[in-house]
DNA sequence: CTGAAAGCGCTTACAG
DNA sequence: CTGAAAGCGCTTACAG
């Protein structure tokens, strides 16, 4: 069994409580003390119960992470950065995949307001329709919100400027020369979806290029309907000359796509992803994109998580992160 | 704040043992008081605090998962196996990656076993020189090591059938024409890499292929090293004609560095990888491959570290996971 | 069938 | 500077 400060208390001959406090080394204890209870704490090889101690203080020092998948790049890499600053904090990570199911998110929810966590981070799942359980569990233990944000939710929302990203990309193909540009969309129902709908039809505007409905295709973030969608797209515009994906993995596959339609990509059809995924380097000719900066997500959701536990429900109000042009040789430039 | 059980015995005049086995169906309960109890606490959506329960009867209901890094394809599918298999169990993951580190191996390590956990699965970090801690919290509670295995460690250990899905993997080689088989290595202390390096050797042997030293290059697992490998093999090897890659990573990346030199794949060069990633499909050709069955590792080593909770200490035997051959483009067949 | 009490490993007012 | 006691939310022998 691991050893207790009981255990060191019985050793030293003196009380657990005078343990307890020489190992947070409270300055109320004699240095002498704190030094005999550190010796037998090392000789015996002690490590403090944070679960027992997180029971006293009511914190366990664990933050819930909630996302459709962490075999998504965007998401494993957000949780890269958000275990570097937890981390740094002494906070572990309790992850949780809901494989976009509604009642995945639920379940998980519940089973970490159980006074498993001391907030938690997370992303909706496409399948989620109703809120409630969201804002359930923020009657709880502060929650905050990334990528997958919801407005219609009271507490911080870390996002990338999904918005402005979208814009460059599109003026990016503007600028190339396009005039005919597809979208392929994500589901309307989402915001980050919908932000960068709106800023690619902004960025056409702003040329005095129509927005037309039929260049537009909900791709619902699954690669395997691209092929469909640019056919559709194909058959009501066959001057397009330009795409601009919702993320890497739907540009990636629209390359694939319409290069054994024949194209020539990007001297008949420029391509551009969003997201800087790894497979944007893979695919031939190299995805151009807009760069995310998912691990400062991360970082970003955590330190905005932490000073709510600590404030007690501030919500936290911050600069968008901004988004950057990556150019490589699927678009004209 | 929650309710506690507390809450529910004053509501209903009873004491807290008679709630708490109530809650949890105790038979010796009358059925009458078990349906108000459970009506109350669905009133006061009450629901158990695992932690204080589990430190009662010493145990956390979570897994400890302690890996190289989850942004690694391998690992997070093998994670996603995990979390099914954990969570049917009622038991959650705490993820820690350890970006290939020793000394954060040590630190993750230490902080898991401190009652926060119930056992641990973890794959050995590449920069991990000495086991001692592992060997250490071995004496905490059960490991299970999967993928980066160490056969100096008693315990259950997963893997996929290494050997076998090399040898299977450069006999297709082989198969298809070629006799100058380059291998794009892993490091050569790690079991893994150790086993497809033999699994290569025996099938060059089997067909009277003899093994030279000057086609095999340890690439670090580390896509950059691809370039300089090859032309480094190339040198020495202009009859090049087979390239057994470690992995789907460098074998994609061996693809695009072939290709870029002049190469035609397959035709000159065929070129196979190691673990079916998604990039494998994305690249042209695309990359034929063995795959892995890598959820499969990750249900497997839950259930497996599940029973050594159980039964304390088993160390579990069990058949090696088998391999299969993907047949695609860039080899000949 | 139900309750009072002890205890999991820790922390922290309250005394001295 | 140190200790005895209460308590975090729960479970479970021990009584009755």
């Amino acid at each position: 069994m691991a050893t207790t400060i009981k255990d060191i208390a019985k050793a030293l001959g003196i009380s657990v409580s005078t343990v307890s406090r020489a190992l947070n080394d409270s300055p109320q204890i004699n240095d002498e003390t704190i030094k005999a209870v550190k010796a037998v704490a090392k000789k015996f090889n002690y490590r403090r119960n944070n679960v027992a101690a997180g029971l006293r203080i009511n914190k366990t020092f664990c933050l819930g992470v909630v996302v459709p998948n962490i075999g998504i790049y965007f998401y494993s890499r957000v949780i890269s950065g958000m275990q570097k600053a937890a981390s740094e904090a002494g906070y572990q990570l309790l992850i949780c995949q809901t494989d976009e199911e509604e009642a995945n998110e639920i379940k998980y929810l519940e089973s970490l307001s159980n006074g498993r966590v001391d907030g938690i981070l997370m992303a909706i799942s496409k399948g989620t329709n109703k809120l409630n359980h969201v804002k359930q569990v923020m009657e709880e233990m502060p929650v905050v919100l990334f990528d997958r944000t919801d407005s219609s939710i009271d507490t911080t929302q870390v996002e990338a400027d999904d918005f402005n990203g979208a814009f460059l990309a599109t003026k990016h193909l503007i600028d190339g020369g396009a005039r005919n540009i597809a979208h392929l969309a994500g589901p309307k129902n989402m915001q980050n979806s919908k932000n960068r709908l709106n800023g690619y039809k902004e960025a056409l505007r702003q040329n005095d290029i129509s927005v037309k409905q039929n260049l537009i295709e909900n791709c619902d973030f699954d690669r395997h309907n691209v092929e469909g969608a640019l056919k559709k797209i194909l058959k009501s515009n066959p001057d397009l000359d330009g795409v601009f994906a919702v993320n890497d993995d739907l540009g990636v596959q629209a390359i694939l796509v319409l290069k054994k339609m024949g194209y020539k990509i990007p001297e008949q059809i420029s391509v551009i992803g969003f997201g800087n995924y790894p497979v944007s380097k893979i695919v031939e000719p190299r995805l151009t994109t807009v760069s995310h900066h998912l691990f400062e997500i991360g970082e970003k959701s955590v330190e905005y998580l932490l000073k709510m536990i600590k404030n007690k429900d501030a919500k936290i109000s911050h600069e968008p992160l901004v988004s950057e042009l990556i150019l490589r040789e699927s678009t004209k430039h």
